[in-house]
DNA sequence: TAATTTTTGTACTGATTGGTAAAAAATTAA
DNA sequence: TTAATTTTTTACCAATCAGTACAAAAATTA
């Protein structure tokens, strides 16, 4: 029972002919674009350059191939959220996530919208638990804006009178939104004016 | 060539054994909840009480019963939109579509969220039309708020300053995020939540 | 060179997909 | 009663789904 990671390349075998990385940003397109029951085995191996054994002895199944895919999105993509949490004001906070938002949902180098939000919304039986761990992602980056604007009240940053959890719960729904409105092909000008009539409405705004 | 539609009843011949507008519906049901293609035949004809056959003699194919539970779900769940731009105000319009979408994406009598938003945001190829003529539902709900925001505007009821084509893809975003947060286990509490904050923020709210 | 290890390509599995052929059953019209 | 019409039931179709068995190929280690 070694600790290395199924990822870590052996020294002994036939080395691997493809770069898991760039593979994985493949099948993340894929995923993107047709969501995870929509996304078949050859399409994903179509567009990774792999076989279908590869993929299994590379990422175990579809299931734990969808969900390494979204980590890279996170870190990728998305990965303007989460420190967009460090900015010093409230209305900078919102604004580097909804203009950080509308530049990641309608980037022309990648598929429209955003994957954890339409990767598994409505899906069979099949996907439930995938749909689940999607429902967790957002609902996580949820909380750490809520606990964020808390935080903005407490150093009197937003008005006293302001409800974070109601701020927050907001601003998930128009991020939401962006993510649906740049899939049906909105721009990221587009875009951009919705982020514009939120942050010209910020309370307290600065 | 009569012009008889497909739907009315013959007076000669075996008589259909089901109800076609109670089968349309829990059709609805099952594609709200799984989606256009996260529905199998299998599933709909269980949940309809038919089997196959009588399905497509019924309603065609897979896609017409869609487009048709489709059409069911913007006369029934989803008929608070339209009339909501008939109230006097921007305000009003707004707050109607708003509270509308609270009440309608997470009642409990129904599976949550949009069937036009979730139904098929992400499919395999398969799904493309159907994808599709969703994107052209939520653009033309979102056309005529913005037809109706400008109305308001000339009648001084919007600020002269104020963008009614921005206002109504705002507020295209806010409910379509209304959805996601929906199905995502969201409340009608939790959804009158985001249209409050909305509100609150409305230009020259009257 | 020989033994070992891992990946690769081909070919396959059983289950499920959307859709249909054909005959039996139920009704009305003649 | 008989003919015509329509729906229902059962059984099927080819295509596709996710996943795998197996052997050839390619590399390292000894």
């Amino acid at each position: 029972m070694s600790a290395t990671a199924s990822t870590a390349a052996p020294s002994v075998g036939r080395p691997r002919a493809f770069d898991m990385d760039t593979a994985l940003q493949k099948a993340l397109e894929v995923f993107w674009l047709k969501g995870y029951e929509g996304a078949s085995l050859p399409d994903l191996c179509e567009a990774m350059g792999i076989n279908k054994p590869s993929l299994y002895a590379a990422f175990g199944n579809k299931e734990q191939l969808f969900l390494k895919a979204i980590e890279l999105y996170e870190n990728r993509p998305c990965a303007f959220y989460y420190p967009a949490l460090e900015q010093p004001t409230s209305y900078q906070v919102v604004q580097h996530m909804l203009c950080g938002a509308a530049k990641a949902n309608a980037d022309p180098a990648n598929p429209p919208g955003c994957v954890i939000v339409q990767g598994a919304l409505a899906c069979s039986e099949s996907g439930a638990s995938v749909k689940q761990a999607l429902i967790e992602k957002r609902q996580k980056g949820e909380v750490a804006l809520r606990e964020r604007l808390e935080r903005a009240q407490a150093e009197g940053d937003l008005p006293a009178d302001a409800d974070p959890a109601a701020l927050a719960r907001y601003i998930g729904a128009v991020l939401q939104g962006m993510a649906i409105q740049a899939t049906s092909g909105a721009s990221c000008d587009d875009l951009r004016m919705v982020a514009e009539t939120v942050l010209q409405a910020w309370p307290g705004k600065k």
